[in-house]
DNA sequence: ATTTAGCACTCTCAGACTTAAAGTGCTAAA
DNA sequence: TTTAGCACTTTAAGTCTGAGAGTGCTAAAT
């Protein structure tokens, strides 16, 4: 790959990038005045080709480029794009926090709105959760409500309703009798024995002991299911590639199935924070993303919560602004 | 309309439901044994369409119903569907009710797999709500949980870190003159002098008190704010008549606009629970969704929370499956 | 007064053909 | 090594054609 190679590789993807068209041998000579004829520019777009990293849609049309082509540009040829780099993408609302779920689908509608492609973002689940401690808060007469708090300081709570009368009294009696049990306890270890052995103790509601432990295990469970906030699936109506049902439909899907959209996130698995990773068509590993490239970073939010961020957009993506949008907002976590 | 016409339109759309082709007389001969011949329908039809029920994509093709040959369907010849009265869709995990959304969200995917089109769940905001009392909940060294019970008897939550030390006393000291301050206050009446004046007996933690106040701020606001659940968008491609991306394109962005889609609840506010509203075509009042219909009802779920409950699906919907589906919900609740 | 057989008419859909435009590859000369 | 020139290929859009589906109308039958 010589200079005058590369230059002309630049150019087709930028091109191409900007058009979503073919691009001819006429308009980089139009556009990006390298003082050589289209003849010669045309015999350096046969080598780019059998290089493997641009090619025709039809044997007469101009070039497109190749995945190895947009993975040589991003690789060597990129430059990088300072315009972005004041923003505050992080001030979000970052009052509300109780609930982490609406504060990564704020970020995430944000994104998608900056970056015009799709966003997923996710929550890290590290291993096994325990009871750290809980409480029991009298609300009204007949309502109190749970409180979780894990091991991963995370907070839980529910409300519980009860049928009978109880007391504040029996309230913290309770409390303690759940607390004396349940600390350090996880999903595995809470059992059937155990409820009874509090039963025993506290025999005057067994119907609200029982509801307690329904509840604790369907939160240490939550916390073992990762979820996926997507945000702007509705940008790819604005790509003209993409102007078929088909594509769209598949597309959907593709991002509504949470198995396939975990493995965007493969390749950053354990990686450091702030780490940009590319992935572009087949290097996504999902069939129906063929023609779209992942940049996908990991991220911590508030309280130390960890995270995944991955924009979607298609393979002529604007790379460096999209880079530039992840590395700002990690960047801002940071400080 | 003698009953013959009503047999014809009848079987036009039935056909029409079932196939989104246009609908031939031999068809209705053939399948509808009406013992006359096509002739016959055929006259029969160019009534039909002289009154209105029906039309023609072009003048020689087969009828397709018109919005008001659904209209007469639904008013005077639908057949009723007793095949599914044995839903018991609010089974749906009902122990984790603490996040009222998570369990809209999840009815609203179970009833969109069911009826296979859209469905839009909202809850009903009602009002203004006031604090009716609130409870700092002291949880590791560093955080609280500040717990507000509205006069609607939802409970809200907030954890808040601190960046002083805050003993557990303080807490109570804090809550108690916050619930003297606090107690019935509504939006409007939370103001910088009401703060000023709790700065002014428990001068301690300046920074929590503003915390507190803002958080308040919000979630009282949030209850103003009414959300859409949407699940089933995609259900759309299953439909030959949306097959292109324009349609799609639009419906999906339609109903991403809160402003647009609650007009679909417009006839059934006020309403009585349990009664179901069908609007057809342009009865929906929205320009994008002239090609739908909207079958409405109102709904309370858990804690007496009241809501709205839509299914959205085109025209030429299976008009007695879903309106047993809503009703059938209904009755749930009410047993 | 209705119903129906028969037929002319209309429209769609798919395939074949045509033409203009865009773009390439190759060759021979600079 | 570069370039002007030209033959060649392909697409995209337009036109034509014939088959098929379905209607509306008319005149005869019930």
């Amino acid at each position: 790959m010589d200079s005058r190679k590369e230059q002309i590789l630049k150019a087709i993807i930028k091109e191409y990038i900007f058009g979503a068209e073919p691009v001819s041998s006429k308009t980089i000579v139009n556009r990006y005045g390298l003082n050589v004829s289209s003849a010669t520019i045309r015999s350096e777009m046969a080598a780019l080709e059998t290089l493997g990293y641009i090619k025709q849609p039809h044997i007469s049309s101009g070039r497109v480029p190749a995945a190895s082509g947009y993975r040589y540009y991003v690789d060597y040829l990129m430059d990088s794009d300072n315009i972005l780099n004041e923003f505050n993408l992080l001030d979000v609302n970052t009052n509300n926090l109780k609930d982490i779920n609406n504060y990564l689908k704020e970020v995430a509608i944000i994104l998608a709105g900056l970056s015009n492609y799709t966003v997923i973002i996710t929550e890290e689940k590290q291993g096994e959760d325990k009871i750290h401690h809980l409480k029991l808060v009298g609300l009204l007469e007949d309502k109190a409500l749970l409180v979780l708090v894990l091991s991963s300081k995370k907070v839980k709570d529910y409300v519980l309703s009860f049928m009978e009368k109880i007391s504040d009294d029996d309230l913290i009696k309770l409390t303690d009798i759940l607390n004396y049990h349940l600390i350090d306890k996880n999903l595995d270890s809470i059992t059937l024995e155990l409820k009874q052995e509090i039963l025993n103790i506290f025999p005057d509601s067994p119907l609200l002991v029982d509801e307690i432990f329904k509840i604790i295990l369907i939160a240490l469970n939550e916390e073992k299911n990762v979820d996926f906030i997507v945000e702007g699936m509705k940008n790819i109506f604005k790509l003209p590639e993409f102007n078929e049902v088909k594509k769209i439909e598949s597309f959907i899907n593709t991002l509504g199935d949470q198995e396939r959209v975990s493995k965007i996130f493969d390749n950053i698995l354990g990686q450091e924070k702030g780490k940009i990773d590319i992935k572009i068509g087949d290097e996504i590993g999902i069939e129906e993303l063929i023609d779209f490239t992942v940049i996908a970073t990991n991220c911590s939010f508030c309280d130390g919560i960890q995270g995944k961020i991955g924009i979607i957009g298609p393979t002529r993506m604007f790379y460096e602004k999209n880079i530039t949008l992840l590395e700002s907002l990690f960047k801002k976590k940071e400080e």
